[in-house]
DNA sequence: GGATGAGATGCTGGCTGT
DNA sequence: ACAGCCAGCATCTCATCC
């Protein structure tokens, strides 16, 4: 074969000529016979080895008309172009980029070609001569058979495109070289900062968790340790129910945000010193740490069915009858849990008179129960006629909604009523009514009110002929904002009221709520370093948080203190504040004075947990709301002798409380007897918060 | 506009593992 | 033997500089 060269006009023929010699000689430009510019100057290197058995003629070089076929040193500074033939058939190397030809390498340039190179090879002229007695010289053992380099071209280029996919795909992975022109190089490094970026993320992510998941231990523990401590003085208290802890749902939401970490401590206070809390959002990790995990297990069923409930329940109702022996949860491993109950078990064993046998919850989607009203508060009566066993919805005024309790006599669960409001407009005035014959039994209505723009929610309690019924009312705001809370007392209730407020937030520590019935030397102490002075009837108090507590009797007493006046409108000059002697027409404005920041970290919530207590002392402890949107059925604590007390130790945290509201109302009366609040007004308890 | 360098693209043969 | 990978090389495109 021949090699040949040339722009000068000197021409070379060099079997063995190195590439890099080539180029070393100074060689620019190597040009294909066959003008389709095989410029592949490899083939020319890669010749070398092969030239024994692939060359297969010579080319023929005329240069100026004068053909050169003789090997002649590489003159410095000669372009070259090296052709070898084989006798394979042509191979088809399409070259596409630029200009550059399809190299016609290992094509059996057999005929007498003679090649005039397009002009900027200026005279050159390339014969090449086939030579038919080449085929010896296939079986070197460096044969290049064409096929073979077609199909290895083929695959290189495959190769080569996948390899370029793989870039592009790597380069979209980076967001910072979406739209940029950027070369392979350039993606490498990229994706190296990329990745190193991500893990520094990763670490600083699982300090975080770390850190919140000794938090969320420490919290543990600390609800352990006080469960422990109140079930040492409170033992007719079921705290296990009280207080259910979260599961690993909550956890895995827990962790998820700090933000979403919810804790709620609600705090009541009591002569005794004793204080409660409850405690949400905790890890079920502690409490797996903890000695008395085997212990809770059935509280940890509760909590799980709680936590599966608490998605349902979102912007829904959840009724969930419990009892003091027999909690919501399964109390033992045989006993199953209370089912959350689908759809269709909601709609079912309606009865004309709207009682649905219904075991344990109801989830009812509150936006479609909530009408507007002539006052603008929206009631949710028409479809909360559907409550359960022994539970019946009085439609009376349409402000309120009546509940009347009215299990048979070996129905010792009390009635827990969950009510999340989302609407902003939502003011629902609810009742309550209890009735479980002569058995007090606790009802409870946990209202979760998400609503931020309304600052106040109204509960209608219903008086109970009983009047020995405690009236729990606990009330706490998801809204991030302030809001005063009202609470209006029937005249004529006898029942004692006891209300607490807390907020976790709140640092205080000696601060103390009590308001006991029949006290006529009624002290009055406020959880969030508010105090509610009793006696004459002056009470002024303001929710952590800042929010106002108001706390209206139905007969409008009114106290004054600290500058806001609270006056009493009627009833007894003497009773006092919050106070719940029979002759308490328990008149109370308790007004805040203003607002006082607690805390730079304090969220601006308003948690308030209000405790009634009666002869027959009942205790309604706000089960801790675990996550942001979510309810959870609270449960009823036993009958207690005496009122808890809260210390303020237990309210000082940071974290953020969920809001929920609990309203209790034990009752004896029959429903008719006991139902729409309207029509017996002196017979209505009513709770603004 | 030409020179220059960087990068992309393609071809090729060698090498290696299966 | 074959597939896949790799390195070397040439050429082209594009941006930048003078």
């Amino acid at each position: 074969m021949g090699v040949l060269l040339v722009s000068d006009g000197t021409a070379a023929v060099q079997p063995r000529m190195n590439l890099n010699a080539v180029k070393a000689t100074g060689a620019q430009r190597a040009i294909d016979i066959d003008n389709e510019a095989n410029n592949n100057v490899n083939g020319l290197r890669d010749a070398n080895s092969l030239m024994p058995t692939q060359v297969v003629g010579i080319i023929d070089v005329v240069v100026n008309d004068e053909p050169v076929r003789s090997w002649m040193p590489p003159p410095p500074k000669k372009k070259w172009i090296r052709h070898y033939l084989l006798e394979e058939e042509p191979l088809e190397n399409n070259r596409t980029n630029g200009n550059h030809s399809t190299s016609s390498r290992g094509s059996p340039v057999i005929s007498n070609t003679r090649v005039t190179p397009p002009s900027n090879a200026g005279n050159l002229i390339v014969d090449v001569e086939s030579s038919h007695d080449n085929k010896k010289h296939r079986n070197g053992p460096c044969v290049i058979r064409s096929g073979t380099r077609e199909v290895h071209n083929k695959l290189e280029k495959n190769r080569r495109a996948h390899l370029k996919e793989c870039f592009e795909l790597l380069k979209r992975q980076l967001p910072s070289q979406e739209e940029k022109k950027s070369s392979n190089l350039s993606i490498l490094h990229a994706a190296i900062r990329h990745i190193q970026m991500l893990r520094r993320k990763e670490r600083d992510y699982e300090h975080e968790m770390e850190r919140l998941a000794r938090e969320k231990i420490a919290a543990q523990q600390r609800l352990l340790a006080l469960k422990k401590e109140l079930a040492a003085t409170w033992d007719h208290i079921d705290f296990n129910t009280l207080l259910p802890e979260q599961n690993t749902a909550a956890d895995v939401a827990a962790t998820r945000s700090v933000s979403e970490n919810m804790e709620v401590d609600v705090t009541g206070l009591a002569r005794g010193g004793t204080r409660y809390s409850s405690t949400s959002s905790l890890s079920s990790a502690a409490t797996a740490n903890s000695p008395q995990t085997l212990q809770n297990t059935s509280a940890t069923s509760n909590i799980h069915n709680q936590i599966a409930t608490a998605a349902v329940v979102c912007q829904g109702m959840n009724l969930a009858p419990s009892s003091r022996e027999s909690p919501p949860a399964s109390s033992s491993p045989g006993t199953p849990a209370p089912s959350i109950p689908t759809p269709a078990q909601e709609k079912v064993n309606t009865s004309p008179t709207g009682i649905v046998q219904q075991q344990h919850q109801l989830h009812l989607p509150i936006s479609a129960q909530i009408l507007n009203t002539s006052q603008g508060l929206p009631t949710i009566v028409p479809t909360l006629q559907h409550l359960g066993p022994s539970l019946r919805v009085i439609p009376g005024d349409t402000r309120q909604l009546l509940v009347t309790h009215t299990a048979g006599n070996n129905e010792s669960r009390p009635l827990t009523l969950a009510v999340q409001n989302s609407s902003d407009q939502s003011r629902p005035l609810i009742a309550v009514q209890s009735n479980t014959g002569s058995e007090p039994r606790p009802v409870a209505l946990v209202v979760h009110s998400s609503t931020a723009n309304d600052n106040r929610v109204t509960f209608v309690h219903s008086n109970l002929s009983n009047n020995d019924r405690p009236l729990a009312l606990a009330v706490q705001s998801s809204a991030n904002d302030v809001r005063p809370v009202t609470l209006v007392h029937s005249a004529n209730e006898g029942r004692p009221l006891v209300f607490a407020a807390h907020s976790p937030a709140l640092n205080v520590s000696n601060a103390q709520t009590r308001i006991r019935a029949g006290d006529a030397q009624t002290t009055h102490k406020m959880v969030g370093g508010v105090t509610l002075v009793g006696g004459n009837g002056s009470e002024l108090t303001r929710l952590p948080g800042g929010a106002e507590l108001n706390i209206l009797p139905a007969n409008g007493l009114t106290l004054s203190h600290a500058g806001v006046s609270l006056q009493t409108t009627t009833g007894k000059p003497g009773s006092t504040v919050m106070q719940n002697a029979p002759s308490t027409e328990g008149i109370a404005h308790i007004v805040g004075p203003p607002h006082t920041p607690l805390s730079g970290l304090t969220p601006i919530v308003t948690p308030m947990t209000v405790v009634s207590q009666g002869n027959q002392v009942t205790a309604h402890i706000l089960a801790p709301s675990s996550l942001a949107g979510k309810m959870i059925t609270t449960p009823i604590l036993k009958s207690v002798a005496q009122m808890p007390i809260v210390n303020a130790q237990y309210i000082n945290t940071t974290t953020i409380v969920k809001p929920v509201v609990v309203v209790s109302s034990p009752s004896t009366s029959t429903p008719q007897s006991t139902t729409a609040s309207s029509t017996q007004p002196s017979s209505t308890t009513q709770s603004t918060v």
